[in-house]
DNA sequence: AATTGCACCATACATTTGTATGGTGAATAA
DNA sequence: TTATTCACCATACAAATGTATGGTGCAATT
């Protein structure tokens, strides 16, 4: 039923799947700027091939009326932005390492990423290896909220506590000690709240 | 900085919120046929006071370009359709039983809903009661996955595993024995894989 | 009594948006 | 050679869209 894709259509299609991560929807003239095209005709054009070979339903006299098909709209393909260690810290890569197809739920907010856990001191949390947590940055820290910090250029992910000017990372694991970080500890920086877990569950595993 | 919004205010902000859950925004008439407006400028100007008080922010000159507000952005309430037993079967109830707040990450598709899980055979495959798992209905189930599946009017979360012409359900418990499902066994239901897991962590657990 | 804020309405207008039609050039197939 | 497909373009147009202005009725203040 589904017919190939040009590669124009196909890199007007990705443009789609994109978007829709931002849960956004474009117009015709959005994608005709954004490819360089001059007139909304050429989208208009291509959206109706694209659409004729199934892979998208467009809802006419609707602007921005474009929807992706369920196999297109079932995976989005996001950046992990790094790893985190819920025992021994792990560094935190500045370039993306890897990527995790999630399925649309896992719409992350612009202002959020997502970091992958390795480590089992937080398996009393039922966070385990392989979990991607969802991270904001721009939260403020409550105590027993789970943070994403660096310690010395390297990043953990422990359950918050502040007592008076002391913060204390702790670890769900009873073996292992809670870090102390007094005020005077400068290498030390919350990186955001852990707002989510996450675990892919469609791949088949045995 | 954030004043209080009147009550139709706050109905609209609803709504946008509700919409957002679907990925979607609308525009003004959208808004107004909704409400029985006969007028877009009655949108227009509650959306302006909705703006001045710091809960959506607009892009003008743009279609649909109401963004919400991250405080407004970042909890979705949605229903859960259910509850699902990872040992014992329980009922999947046809309304809605309950809501969580989900961040904008569970912006689930609209052909997947969810259950929450009770129960705790399924915890060796890190599935704890609590656990908001999220099942597409749409999904050809293959071996090795999780399924919702109807046995008898109840529902249970198990491993799909189809040999010949039997179907069996696994419990990662292994003090759980297989369910064996024969073709001639007419009470039985696939119905869904089990796509992800979610669990909100944003909440202080301590 | 006068003022202010709220919740609407009608009218108006410049863009934006989706859509259709017809045309060009290049590459490919019959 | 003649079609056919693909990737564009220009032009045109009705409807949708965001925005602005001015007005009405009502309730609560001042």
């Amino acid at each position: 039923m589904q017919k190939e894709l040009t590669k124009i259509q196909q890199n007007i299609l990705d443009y789609l799947i994109e978007l829709r991560s931002e849960s956004k929807t474009p117009t015709l003239a959005e994608i005709a700027k954004y490819f360089g095209y001059t007139n909304r005709s050429t989208v208009q054009q291509h959206l109706q091939a694209i659409e004729k070979k199934g892979f998208i339903k467009r809802n006419p006299k609707i602007s921005r009326g474009i929807e992706l098909t369920f196999d297109n709209n079932y995976f989005i393909t996001r950046p992990i932005l790094g790893e985190v260690a819920a025992g021994n810290p792990l560094a935190i890569y500045p370039d993306s390492i890897d990527t995790v197809e999630l399925p649309t739920i896992a719409n992350v907010p612009n202002d959020s990423f997502l970091l992958k856990v390795k480590g089992d001191s937080l398996k009393d949390a039922y966070i385990f290896t392989g979990d991607i947590v969802i991270v904001n940055p721009n939260l403020q820290a409550e105590n027993g909220q789970f943070v994403v910090a660096i310690l010395d250029n390297e990043a953990v992910v422990k359950r918050f506590q502040k007592k008076n000017n002391v913060i204390e990372l702790h670890s769900e694991n009873p073996e292992c000690e809670p870090i102390i970080i007094e005020e005077t500890h400068h290498n030390f920086k919350i990186v955001g709240v852990v707002i989510g877990v996450y675990r892919t569950m469609a791949k088949k595993v045995v």
